[in-house]
RNA sequence: GGGCGUGUAGCAUAGCCUGGAUAAUGCACCGGCCUCCUAAGCCGGGGACCGCGGGUUCGAAUCCUGCCGCGCCCGCCA
């Protein structure tokens, strides 16, 4: 709305402006969005222009107030206060955008030409657990993926899974040692970690278990097929369990979307091929390294990124560098996105850079970290899969899912069972992934059990239980749902404009939290939205409302509400039940 | 040591990019509201030297700078 508000007055400022005698590019960055949502949607302050015209700002807020004030007369209500000049979007104004609005299949919500982007996320290591770090990635992902689709891109998922490497010369032998059937029922019961920390614990302690574990490394690369029937074992076993987790988690990833650090292991020499033939390939102590510019050691050397170690085996910026490879020749991608922590920002800047001035990218090529803070614990230190109880994902959703069934048969005794465990898992879901989206992405955040389970407050459920309340509301109403679109807007009640402020920004927020990949923008507005509706139901009677137009108009707004907060959290990877 | 990031009520967060008016929201706390469309809700209240100091500006949580605390990264792990 303060998109649109500003645009169409824009104009009658001008106007004003100039007969003024004031510049341009003076007044014109001044003008914006208010700061105080009570005063005004868009403010005009004119302190600094009181130097260049020689007149206090409460006067020239005054004078510009009664040029412009006739002119907007249908747009805007404005004011004058304090040097400020304020524009409040009248409420026949409203009306016209929210008819616009309403009647759009995509509520104001424009498509983009398509661009290809690559979305890789989640990533989970095979034969290691799920933990709360890739629920961010995985969740993150998945709403980033959902947003880029909505907005008419095409977009190829892809989840690099950590299913090579020398660890798993240690897996294997640990496989074989327990013997396959053993070893099979205790990955799928998703024991991952101990089964990981079984085989660690015994490669630190045990010198013939090492040495073994070595030579597997080697047959694994050197391709020898029991062992890699027996690497398919732990991938497939492991994949399995993660399906589960993607299964209660809803979201988008399945097999197709695979794509681990071992499909890329055809393409690693001819990274080493490329970079030599840019001639940007140094050898150093006995490694073949590039080295871009701009990056140092502690010493205050030029910082390596090791491409092919000393011992020939290959690195994961390699890997990366591939990866890239692949992406733009194969997947003729636009736009690369890399839903993966902070602390791997230092990593992916110098892969990028390389990647750039190897040539393997493009200028039109644009690849981008979105990066997420880490998860840290209740005494603010990181939480580390290596030590201590680590806290599975899966127990996590089960558990938010169990708390949820129960709120639901205590609220709403009247569901039967099958409907209690469907909303109980929109819910409880709902709640933990939304904990997850609705903090700016880049901060670490703490891990709260409690809070994350929260179901009232700044939550998914209280999204959802507004959208319930609204399709409650349409059970009750004997008419058709669908026949209301293009009915008028009445704005009089005070909540009903506040709300239907809230729903003509809807769109713009949208875009900038895809265009920014922000979904927490998204996250906080639809709170807003479902707040201004829980006034405006409190306060406005909707079925039983005095005449039949006022009837329409509001149950026009409780559709149109509707219809964003589903969107809205369709978009996040939320369900949202009709009834809760 | 170098680099990157972060610090906002008891707790958790938004606002910082793009400076503006009374710093917003939730949890917790105190007080009200279900004979009426779902109380997972609504209304009211208390609670913040926006880490500390300097600077720029008519105006700084926001920009610059110094310091302090915390976190992460800095060559053969991924």
């Amino acid at each position: 709305m303060i998109r649109d508000l500003i645009e169409e007055s824009l104009p009658f400022f001008s106007e004003a402006m100039s007969s003024l005698g004031v510049p341009d590019s003076d007044w014109l960055r001044l003008f914006g969005k208010a700061t105080v949502e009570d005063h005004a949607d868009v403010a005009l302050p004119c302190h600094s222009l009181a130097k260049v015209l020689r007149r206090s700002p409460a006067d020239i807020a005054e004078e510009i107030c009664s040029l412009v004030s006739t002119k907007l007369e249908e747009i805007a209500e404005v004011s004058y206060i304090g040097g400020f000049v304020n524009l409040k979007a009248k409420p026949t104004w409203l009306s016209r955008r929210l008819i616009e609005i309403h009647s759009d299949d995509r509520i104001g919500v424009t498509a983009d030409v398509g661009l290809t982007y690559v979305v890789d996320y989640s990533a989970p290591n095979v034969a290691k657990e799920m933990h709360v770090g890739h629920l961010r990635s995985t969740v993150i992902g998945d709403t980033i993926v959902r947003m880029l689709e909505f907005k008419g891109h095409k977009v190829i998922k892809e989840n690099h899974i950590g299913d090579w490497g020398t660890p798993f010369g240690m897996l294997i032998e640990h496989l074989l040692d327990l013997g396959e059937d053993e070893a099979a029922n205790e990955l799928s019961v998703g024991d991952l970690d101990s089964f990981y920390k079984q085989a660690r614990e015994k490669f630190v302690s045990n010198d013939e278990f090492a040495e073994r574990s070595r030579g597997r490394v080697v047959k694994l690369q050197g391709g020898d097929s029991e062992t890699l029937r027996l690497w398919r074992v732990l991938v497939d076993e492991s994949m399995r369990y993660f399906n589960e987790v993607y299964s209660m988690l809803g979201v988008l990833l399945d097999d197709e979307d695979i794509r681990g650090e071992s499909s890329y292991q055809d393409l690693l020499p001819i990274v080493v091929e490329r970079l030599s033939k840019e001639g940007i390939l140094e050898n150093s102590d006995g490694a073949d390294v590039v080295f871009p510019e701009g990056w140092y050691n502690r010493e205050g050397e030029p910082l390596p990124m090791i491409i092919r170690k000393g011992d020939g085996g290959y690195n994961y910026s390699t890997s990366d560098l591939a990866c890239i490879i692949d992406r733009i020749d194969r997947l003729s991608c636009d736009r690369l996105l890399y839903v993966v922590g902070t602390p791997q920002k230092q990593h992916f800047e110098m892969v990028f850079q390389v990647a750039t001035m190897a040539g393997f990218m493009p200028d039109s090529n644009i690849a981008t970290h979105v990066n997420f803070g880490s998860v840290l614990d209740t005494n603010g230190k990181v939480l580390k899969s290596r030590e201590g109880e680590v806290i599975k994902l899966h127990d996590l959703l089960r558990e938010s899912i169990n708390r949820a069934s129960e709120a639901v048969s205590k609220k709403n005794p009247d569901l039967d069972d099958k409907e209690r465990e469907e909303v109980a898992k929109l819910v409880g879901i709902g709640a933990v992934k939304f904990a997850d989206l609705s903090t700016e992405r880049t901060k670490d955040y703490v891990f709260d059990w409690e809070r994350m389970l929260s179901f009232d407050g700044n939550s998914a459920p209280y999204l959802q239980y507004a959208y319930a309340r609204i399709c409650s509301i349409f059970r009750n109403w004997a008419g058709e749902r669908e026949g209301i679109i293009g009915s008028k807007f009445l704005l009089n009640h005070p909540d009903e404009i506040y709300l239907s402020r809230k729903l003509v920004d809807f769109p713009s927020i949208l875009e900038e939290s895809i265009q920014s990949f922000n979904p927490h923008k998204l996250c906080i507005h639809l709170l807003s939205i479902a707040s201004s509706f829980a006034t405006f139901y409190e306060n406005c009677k909707v079925l039983n409302s005095e005449d039949e137009n006022s009837k329409l108009s509001r149950l026009s707004l409780c559709d149109l509400t509707a219809r964003q907060l589903h969107l809205g959290l369709g978009l996040l990877g939320i369900g949202s039940p009709e009834r809760m």
